[in-house]
DNA sequence: GAAGTATATTTGTCAAGGCAAATATCGTGG
DNA sequence: CCACGATATTTGCCTTGACAAATATACTTC
């Protein structure tokens, strides 16, 4: 598959950097659109509704290491999240010193419009990408965090 | 109770976060290497470092747009790396307002060293994808961007 | 079952970056 | 030249996230 743009490759970016202004940019494109909609929210707390809607609840620990968000930035995030009426922090059943963290019903009803969200900004974002291209830089970009991960 | 798929996470990261997840990594990686060489920068402060070295001397503002950071943060990153010597702010000469940016000899001697350090970083990152992938990379990187920044 | 270790949550502290206001200077159009 | 709007830098304020300490509870080992 030939590609035009590696003919004119654009000033060397290093990709550190690509990935960041990549990152920013979605992140910025993802607030804009919620807040056009009305809904006040963070990309980090999209990604924390994200996840309890997508995988059910579970603990705040859990929740932090799944997001990668330090346990005290979760702890405020949470109250913030609580506070909007989105989730509710339950008693754990088995663990008295954790929490059981599940959506409320206004919670799992901001999800739909949370994932079209997500939906229509990831598919600008990759316009002009092919299926077969989507799919590669997703392996590539999964090849690379593996290789970070495990040092040699 | 351990939720399984915490540890197994699907297959599907979002490109929103697995763009977050490489970056951090990436950023986690350059400090570290930075700081086993006994040099206590961040990332950020690398990027600085990096464009003026090779773009040469420019005002704080070129310099903060080139970095993609804001006026405010620029100032302060300024004060610290001016502080350990690593660069200078000099009058600007047709511009009484503006500053002139430049590296210091030391400054010019740590360069050798960081771009050292960040071709590393980025080779073990890449190890596992063929120059022809790299560049593929590096093109969708590029590419969705543009997608993003040119709003259709 | 007691002691010691590991984990969950919360809170305080700190550095970084975004935004806005203040100040100085530039450049342009009367 | 003068007023006015734009730009450069600095500073203050706010939010976020990392890190560490405090507290409560679970688990493991003897």
């Amino acid at each position: 598959m030939v590609n035009e743009s590696l003919v004119h490759p654009a000033p060397e970016e290093s990709l550190g950097v690509l990935l960041g202004l990549v990152r920013s940019e979605i992140v910025r494109a993802m607030e804009a659109e919620l807040a056009a909609l009305g809904v006040e929210l963070r990309f980090t707390q999209f990604l924390i509704l994200k996840r309890l809607a997508r995988l059910g609840p579970m603990t705040a620990s859990e929740l932090a290491r799944a997001v990668e968000l330090d346990g005290g930035a979760m702890t405020r995030q949470l109250d913030q999240l609580e506070g909007k009426g989105y989730l509710r922090r339950c008693p754990h059943e088995q663990d008295r010193r954790a929490l059981r963290i599940e959506l409320t019903n206004e919670g799992n009803a901001l999800w739909q419009q949370l994932t079209d969200c997500n939906e229509r900004v990831l598919e600008a974002a990759q316009r002009s990408l092919s299926e077969t291209e989507r799919k590669h830089l997703h392996d590539y970009l999964t090849r690379v965090l593996h290789a970070l991960r495990d040092k040699d």
